[in-house]
DNA sequence: AGCTATTGATAAAG
DNA sequence: TCTTTATCAATAGCT
């Protein structure tokens, strides 16, 4: 039989894709792969992974082992916030070397600019951020004199806050002027754009 | 000649590896591969996509595409902020302890998790938000204007923090430097993971 | 870190 | 989106 039922899988150039229709299917089923790649990452290293896709569309796909909730659970916890807290930053100091500071850091960045960059394609988000209520939610270098005395003034109940944390701190009361962009902004974003 | 045709590649069980050698190679192995596979569907399908892996160990890896230049540029201090605070805060970073990094990043971090949660349990947060003690384990859209302002200025401390953490990280060490890895995520890279 | 035999993932088509 | 088929790509077991 001359039959070729199908050409099969066939080699292909890592760019992107043209095609729509096209797109949306290797998105799909690549999407899918990489969740299940992670999965078997998770179960056979007993590793902890989440990761986000921000599709062209503003959709949003996430996964995450274990789930979001026993990562919040375990911080609000049923012990008294002190300990709790106490006992999550003795455990993070014992294991965290400044090189996963580092990169845990790099990876907090990551996620939030990502949720900003999601906030911007979508119309309602666009809205909110044009809007701008308040001071603080603009970027900080936007701020006025005014404002920054404000933030000083803030500062200083910030240190006693930490201090109350680790009972070891020596950040001195200054205020980063070269954001990268509002945090408060991020923050109302990611809150209004429940994962999925 | 019998030569040695290795029995190959073979079957295995989506369990927990016990051998510990076994797990490491593993783990390298399908990290890489999975980081691999978050490139490429990055490209084909232009997509934003963020990967956090926390190993066992306590080590992190981090996969973050794209939109880091603006992050990166910062870290690299392209654009130092022209104000007359600037040497207070690299005052203040000097002093900062790796503690101050770890409480400040706990913070931000589960600041962050609870922001992203709150969109799907909403009642289960409200409910546990009456056991809170502190502005810092409340979920954040109950958060005041004034906590807002300490947790922005917390982040932003901690940014500065780290980037002087980093400064002095930066200079010893290799890194491994994957192919598919954009220039931003070598950067990233190199300079969140000093030494390997 | 390399090698190779296999398994696993997936491009193309229906 | 789901199934099938034919290939391509990832990787388990060794060295």
């Amino acid at each position: 039989m001359a039959k070729k039922p199908s050409i099969g899988r066939q080699k292909i150039k890592i760019a992107k894709i043209e095609i729509k229709n096209h797109l949306q299917v290797t998105f799909s089923k690549r999407r899918s792969g990489l969740f299940k790649k992670a999965s078997e990452l998770c179960t056979l290293c007993g590793v902890e992974i989440s990761i986000i896709v921000f599709s062209p569309a503003g959709k949003v796909f996430s996964f995450g082992h274990p789930n979001v909730d026993s990562i919040v659970d375990q911080f609000l916890g049923r012990n008294p916030p002190p300990n709790s807290t106490t006992h999550h930053l003795i455990d993070a100091h014992r294991k965290a070397s400044v090189q996963d500071l580092n990169s845990q850091l790099t990876q907090v960045l990551n996620e939030l600019e990502a949720g900003r960059k999601r906030g911007e394609t979508l119309d309602h988000m666009r809205k909110l951020a044009s809007q701008r209520k308040y001071w603080w939610e603009k970027p900080i270098d936007e701020l006025g004199l005014n404002e920054l005395e404000q933030l000083r003034d803030s500062i200083e109940v910030l240190k006693k806050n930490v201090t109350n944390q680790t009972d070891k701190l020596s950040v001195e009361g200054n205020v980063n002027l070269s954001p990268f962009f509002s945090v408060s902004e991020w923050l109302i974003r990611l809150r209004s754009n429940p994962i999925r």
